[in-house]
DNA sequence: TTGATGCATCAAAATATTTTGATCTATAAT
DNA sequence: ATTATAGATCAAAATATTTTGATGCATCAA
């Protein structure tokens, strides 16, 4: 069973992948790849709502995957990396573990 | 924006990371850590009901994060490698990307 | 062949997530 | 002060996911 190397409890770990488990978020993801973006970018970007995309906004904020910061009436959305690090971490944890057993049909 | 260097499309990610994003799910793939299991030891051990988990490993199943063995009566799953190190490339890539840009407040 | 076991599947019900449109707040420009 | 813009929030509606219990299908044992 995974032991407790990651510093990522479970309930955060499932808020993670929730918030990575939408279409739509893993394309804003995508667009934040390059930096920080704001809402206004994203709207032109990708053509949804300005609601929905800060419904999705705050999905991935509290899954802890992206930071904000205001500037004026704008507000910057972009990737926490330290949290991509812990993920990153934790698969890196179940394919080390999962390599090290056999398999039935090996 | 992230290139093209993952074999994983869009929407198998999606798919994989619904798979990760349900508490039980997760509970599930961590018993597979240790290899094959057959549903009747999920249930013992998790206290699911039976068709509760068939449609857990379902879900899974089709995400491609697990393969199914039957032997007898019983099913064996066990988790599938190939994909853990899909997803662990697809995010090595979204933390390398992103760690080579700068932010605004560094 | 009959009965039991392990599991899949199905439809209905329960629950959760997402979308929409309206309204609200804060900032900024006139 | 007034108006416009960026974005958050809220309630209702639309959708999707999950759970439950029943049933079905193999496999095995008697």
């Amino acid at each position: 069973m995974l032991k407790e190397s990651s510093k990522l409890k479970k309930e955060n770990i499932s808020k993670l992948m929730v918030s990575f488990s939408d279409p739509f978020r893993l394309e804003i993801i995508d667009l934040m790849m390059d930096g920080e973006i704001c809402v206004c970018d994203i709207m032109k970007l990708t053509k949804l709502s300005q609601s929905r995309i800060s419904y999705h906004m705050k999905i991935l904020k509290e899954a802890g995957l992206i930071a904000d910061r205001q500037e004026g009436r704008w507000v910057y959305y972009s990737l926490n990396k330290e949290s991509l690090f812990l993920i990153k971490e934790w698969i890196t944890s179940l394919t080390d573990y999962s390599s090290k057993r056999k398999r039935c049909c090996e």
